[in-house]
DNA sequence: TGAAATTAGTTGCAAATGATACTATTTTCC
DNA sequence: GGAAAATAGTATCATTTGCAACTAATTTCA
């Protein structure tokens, strides 16, 4: 029958929890790839996406990491600037720009992308395949209760 | 038999994951208390030690928190400075000094706590007592393997 | 058509954070 | 007893990040 503690806990405390465990799993890797390639996380997030996706627009990219649009900006210019990324203004639209990796970002891609899923599959190691189901389902869960609760705070936030 | 992807999907990503889920879920109590505290994570998070645990040292603080000896060092002297916590030196070492919650420290607490503890509870609603303890379990396990892995990780480093 | 609203992306500013290096004190142990 | 190592906490600096305000281009609709 273990429910969140009537008093708080700071060491069993949902939010607190999840953070302090994000910080150093984000932390672990991100170090690796900064020693390696001298990418912030962020920089690495757009390659990511733009290795599984491309061309996006840095609107596109927003949507598809949930990253914010200055960060986004900031990072493609930063990618753009190293020769990883290829910025194409859009014919149709002239305010947006179609972004993609270059060879060299790819090149990178190509060497992270593995990497990465390594490092996934060492943290997970351990865990049978139902317990990794799990842990995706109750943390998707938890970001449809945020859905909802962040669409309550602005409604809340407008008045 | 849903398996960490052969092909790297960012949205499927577990430390991606982690760090959207958590960044959100703190953002949305960090804007309340700042809103109505002025109150910064890790000094919301200070007082919430202090209220279950006092006297602490700034290292007891480190320890209880797993937040960086600067950050709490900054935390604890913003609170001083606004009479929230109390400092005391150790008569037995004077390296260190006892911090504890004064009493408009305590009566901050006292507010803060319920609405962090009725936060946790709309985060989860809908989830079942069961689902929240596996949740919190999975959570320890892929910190056991963070300790693993960091430790790894520091070996390496010394080479 | 053309003024008002919306959208893409950038820039400037301010706050939070962590690594590193430092001071002061205490402990270790030769 | 005292030099060397360890520890508590602080200051400095550089990086990251987000908000707000801005420019430029496009869409809406009266």
């Amino acid at each position: 029958m273990s429910r969140p503690p009537a008093r708080l806990v700071l060491a069993e405390y949902l939010p607190y929890r999840l953070s302090v465990t994000s910080n150093r799993a984000s932390g672990l890797i991100a170090r690796a790839y900064q020693a390696r390639f001298g990418l912030s996380v962020s920089e690495w997030r757009v390659i990511a996406v733009l290795g599984e996706i491309a061309p996006l627009t840095a609107q596109g990219v927003c949507e598809a990491t949930a990253m914010d649009k200055v960060t986004v900006s900031r990072a493609i210019r930063a990618l753009d600037e190293r020769g990883l990324v290829l910025r194409r203004r859009q014919a149709a639209d002239r305010r947006a720009s179609d972004v993609s990796l270059t060879q060299d970002g790819a090149r990178i891609y190509a060497e992270i992308a593995p990497a990465a899923l390594a490092y996934e599959r060492s943290l997970l190691d351990g865990f049978t395949a139902e317990e990794r189901a799990a842990l995706i389902a109750l943390l998707e869960r938890l970001e449809r209760r945020l859905d909802v609760l962040s669409a309550q705070d602005e409604r809340r936030a407008e008045d």
